[in-house]
Parts: structure tokens; C-alpha cells; sequence
DNA sequence: GAGTGGTCTAGACCACCCT
DNA sequence: GGGTGGTCTAGACCACTCC
């Protein structure tokens, strides 16, 4: 066993806990003692152990030291892009429709979540954006007027939302919740299906570093439609 | 502005984004020129690159410099656990029921992924996760046999195949595919909904370390289902 | 109080890759 | 060829937290 860089020593120690020579709960010796034993720095065994923390298989703490975590819990990441480059990238001609931009007050439970006064308007947009002209994914978007001004003016029936937002708002955070949903009729008409078709859905909010949420946005997609995840 | 650790450079390398001083496609100084303007060492310049890199603002290359993305793409994370512990940690009684267990031929686009050669038969097994006795999810698996023999001989009344494989065999990564899809005449019997009722959807592809599928299970989650993503 | 991980530093060498 | 990021090293100080 040579161990030459950080990668190594991440190898080794997976190893390990894959060998269950270190098992569920256990703690590791300490970073010093590895570092001694793998012949290399602390901070190429620090390095290697914070990566595999990351990933979610080991707990670190000062003092405490790294412990073998009971349940590993592996994370799947998603890259969100724009909805233009991702049907773009499919090789499919990108389509983009306003179908109405009114100032409308919003839920209850949105209002909140933006911290506004009852009673307010704020930009409520709904469009189609198609792939060869094919309906691909029904938008439904609110805009928290109170964090960005600017989009109160703004006309989307060039540009999208999504676009506009993503290029001219830097947010910190936010979720997505994804479900499944049947067609409205008016949702089935705008996508072309039939009323009650299974529809993948997600409902995206993005928030400022002050925990404002900055758009609610709800994105409906047309059948067939996949959503893939790495592990 | 003071400098003190990485946090801070990427703190204000941040700044520097999002107030467009250095703009999408434009090239960063280099690490070195940072690390004196900002009086720290070159490593602490380095690690907030690569965090920033990482969250897929910044492209890096040796030679060529760090570049502003000029389309950021943004990563949602899901932590994947236990379906046990998903319905547990909501506060419910988890139930499990084996519907059925057999070897049995994969379709071939799986028999090519798992690398198995035709005609051979492998685990296929079904099984229903309930949560306070209400049918949760769904859960259709095949497994590798060539990968984890042991599998082969295992009975999973009472152990569910998610349990053991998560805690028995270790893997390297994968792809988790989500969609819409209607529920059969089957499908729907034992979930206890309608036939054709909008199912949220998961298909899981687990692979080892030489690219092999150890796995493959598709989940129908009982219509309310959310699954979460963070920011 | 003491042991752990978190981080910084300064210097060094190397892999990569653009020109 | 030469400039860039990627990484290693040895040493140091600090923050946290368990005992």
C-alpha cells in the first residue's frame, strides 16, 4: 500500500469502512496517528476525511473526533439549468410563451414566506415553454416585488422569467419539491393532454441571504418527461 | 475589507460576482495576483475557488485560469436514507410486506447494464412499505446476482432488500431517474387508489466501483408524496 | 485542562494545456 | 515553453468540546 496523495488515503479508508475494519458508530484514530501510519501530512488525511464526511459516511468533530457514521446517508445531486438550455442540449428548437403576466395577490402561505403586507400585488406570470413545438413544461410563477423592484416593469413576453431571473438575481438558497399531479383542464389544454394526466411537478423556491423567498415558481411537465438525479 | 480565512474570500469573491465586476466568460486573476491582494497565503485563495468551482459558479483549468460560468447552473441535493427511516422519521409505524420473491429474467437493457448473460435468471422481488398501515411506496427490485451472490439465498420477508443491500454492499455511485406515471390496475390494488391515479416515481441504478448495476428498483410512492430537494 | 479537528502559512514540485 | 491550478509538506495557532 503506497499512499501518494489525498485520493489515496480516501481509497484506503473507504476501504476500511467497506471491510467494516472501522465499524458503524466506531471513532477512527486521529488525524495525527492515520497521518503517521499512511506516511503522509495531517493535512492530506484532513483533506481525505473531510471529503468522505461530505459525501456523508463520517462524522467530524473537535474534540470529539471522526466517527463511523450508523447510517450512511448518500446524497443525490441535480443540476438545474436553464429551461432554454435544457431543451436546447436535448437538440430540440426552444419555445417560449407568455400566456399572461398580471399583479395579483398572492396565497396566504406564499405572502408569508415573502414577508409582505396582506392586500399587496405582486407579478403573477404564467407561460409555455415548447420543444419543436411541442408543449414542454407550463410555468406559474410569483415574484416577491419587494425584493426585486425592478421586475414589477419588466416585460416577459421576450424574455423569461426564468431566464431574466437567473442572469440579473443572486440568491443563496432555496428548495425544490417535486410530486406528481393530475391535469386540470385548463392545464390540459395548454399541454396538450387529456384532462387528469399524470404530471410531473415542481414547485421551486428561491430565497435571498436573508431568507426572503425571492420567486415561487411551479413547473408542470408534459408527459414523458424525466427528471435525472446523480448519485 | 479583512481577509481572515478562506470563508471571507469566498465571501467576497461572491461579491465580486454578483456585482458583475467580474462578469460571465470574463477570466479571474490568477491565484497568486488574489492571494497577494488579498494578504493571504495562495492555498487560502485556492480552497474558495474550489469551493465556488464546486458550487458551479467558477470553470478551472491548470493553464487556462478560472473562469465565470457564463450560464451557473445551480445543484439541488436529496439525501437518500432508508425508506424505514423516511417514514419513521415523519412519525409514523413503518410496515413492511413481501408480495413476492422469485428469480426471474431482467429485460435486456438491465441484463446489459448488470452484464449478465442471456437467459439467466436473477432475484426480481416486490414488496410494499407501509406507513401507520397505509400503503406507502411500492418497490420492485432486481439484483445482481452475479455481483452479490449472497443475495441469492436470502430470505426478505423480514428483511427488506433496501435494508440489507444498503447495509451489506457497498456501491459507488448511480442514477436516480423521477417521473409522473399512471397507476396500473395492479399497481393501484395494492397502493388502495384508483386505477390511473398520478404516481410519483423513482428508479434507482446502483453501481460498484467497475461500473457494474448492483441493483435496480422502482418505487411508486402513494399519491401526497413530496420528495424534497434543497438549494 | 487537554485533545481533537479546522485552518493558515510559506515554499515547493508537478500535471496540464494553451500558445 | 511557460503559466496556470492541484497538491504535498511541516509547522503553527486556534476553536471547540469532552472530561
Amino acid at each position: 500500500m503506497v499512499i501518494n496523495g489525498w485520493q489515496d488515503v480516501q481509497d484506503e479508508v473507504l476501504r476500511r469502512l467497506q471491510a467494516r475494519i472501522w465499524k458503524p458508530g466506531e471513532l477512527l484514530p486521529n488525524e495525527a496517528d492515520l497521518a503517521a501510519e499512511f506516511g503522509c501530512a495531517r493535512t492530506t488525511v484532513n483533506r481525505a476525511l473531510q471529503v468522505i464526511a461530505d459525501e456523508g459516511l463520517l462524522e467530524r468533530r473537535r474534540r470529539g473526533g471522526t466517527r463511523v457514521l450508523v447510517h450512511p446517508t448518500r446524497r443525490a445531486t441535480f443540476n438545474i439549468s436553464l429551461i432554454r438550455r435544457e431543451i436546447e442540449q436535448q437538440g430540440y428548437a426552444y419555445g417560449y410563451r407568455l400566456l399572461s403576466q398580471r399583479h395579483e395577490r398572492p396565497p396566504a402561505a406564499l405572502r408569508e414566506r415573502m414577508q409582505l403586507q396582506p392586500g399587496i400585488r405582486i407579478p403573477h406570470l404564467k407561460a409555455l415553454h415548447s420543444a419543436d413545438g411541442e408543449a414542454f413544461v407550463l410555468e406559474d410563477r410569483w415574484i416577491n416585488v419587494s425584493v426585486v423592484p425592478e421586475a414589477a416593469h419588466i416585460d416577459f413576453r421576450q424574455q423569461s422569467a426564468n431566464q431574466w431571473l437567473v442572469e440579473n438575481i443572486p440568491f443563496c438558497g432555496g428548495n425544490l419539491a417535486l410530486s406528481a399531479t393530475h391535469a386540470t383542464n385548463v392545464e390540459a389544454d395548454l399541454l396538450a393532454v387529456d384532462t387528469g394526466t399524470a404530471l410531473f411537478t415542481a414547485e421551486r423556491h428561491t430565497r435571498n441571504s436573508a431568507q426572503v423567498t425571492i420567486t415561487n415558481v411551479r413547473l408542470l411537465y408534459a408527459p414523458g418527461y424525466q427528471m435525472q438525479l446523480e448519485l
